[in-house]
DNA sequence: GTTACATATGCCGATATTGGTATATGATGA
DNA sequence: TCATCATATACCAATATCGGCATATGTAAC
């Protein structure tokens, strides 16, 4: 097997930096696709293929004007990463770090006073 | 050139579910690599490859408890990931969304008003 | 010292990626 | 109709993945 497709979910079509650079200059207001072959300075087939990603996975919308195709942000996906990460966001303030220290140290006394369960056939069993 | 290495940050490392999964696990708490390969039911080299990918990134840390590697969290490169998704959570809201669509509409009206400039050549050169 | 346990690493196959160049599709204008 | 502009797609090379299995490394126990 080989790595996830990109198309899979937002976590991998955002893993590429330049598809997040998308998305970025989308948020400032909808783009054609030469606007963002000159913001980004790539090719433009390049774009094209980044934004079909970006279009399997639900991050950008498309709308027909004329011969144009003009691409708009629906950042919607990314609010699956959102709820990830906010569940850690506790653990990287400094504050909560100290915090979650002394839980770690108050857990290992606890574990400390039983000692024998210490081998790990806790209760998750297989 | 192929897909950005799985070690290059947080995005390319968390884009792959059975690493969240590990994250996920150890945010409860360190734990040895076999209590993660029963918990996530995988094999043990799957398991220890993932968590050097963690590892690479900052992810986890490792310490040494007799022939065990208990491994923690490290949540601190998750903030990048957070900064960034974070500008976009009003645009995900309902409500800022219909915001979003006010203001929008306001913009096209902006540029109708000019029109002249359509061509684009606004400022960034090459 | 030898055996058992815990973990890491090596090699392999299959796959899908990024970026490039060339070309197809499709709409507009002369 | 024919040329031009805007975008999408096809094909290619190079790469690094995930997962499997076998094995190396290293610690503890007998």
């Amino acid at each position: 097997m080989a790595r996830a497709a990109t198309t899979t979910d937002a976590f991998n079509a955002v893993a590429e930096p330049r598809r997040r650079q998308i998305l970025d200059v989308l948020a400032g207001g909808e783009r054609p696709v030469n606007d963002l072959v000159a913001l980004l300075g790539v090719t433009q087939p390049l774009v094209s293929k980044h934004l079909r990603v970006l279009r399997e996975v639900g991050l950008v919308d498309v709308r027909e004007a004329g011969r144009q195709r003009v691409y708009g942000l629906n950042s919607r996906p990314l609010k699956s990463i959102h709820d990830w990460v906010k569940t850690y966001e506790a653990s990287w303030s400094e504050r909560f770090a100290r915090l979650d220290g002394v839980l770690e140290e108050l857990k290992q006394q606890a574990v400390a006073g039983q000692e024998h369960t210490e081998d790990g056939g806790d209760d998750h069993d297989e």
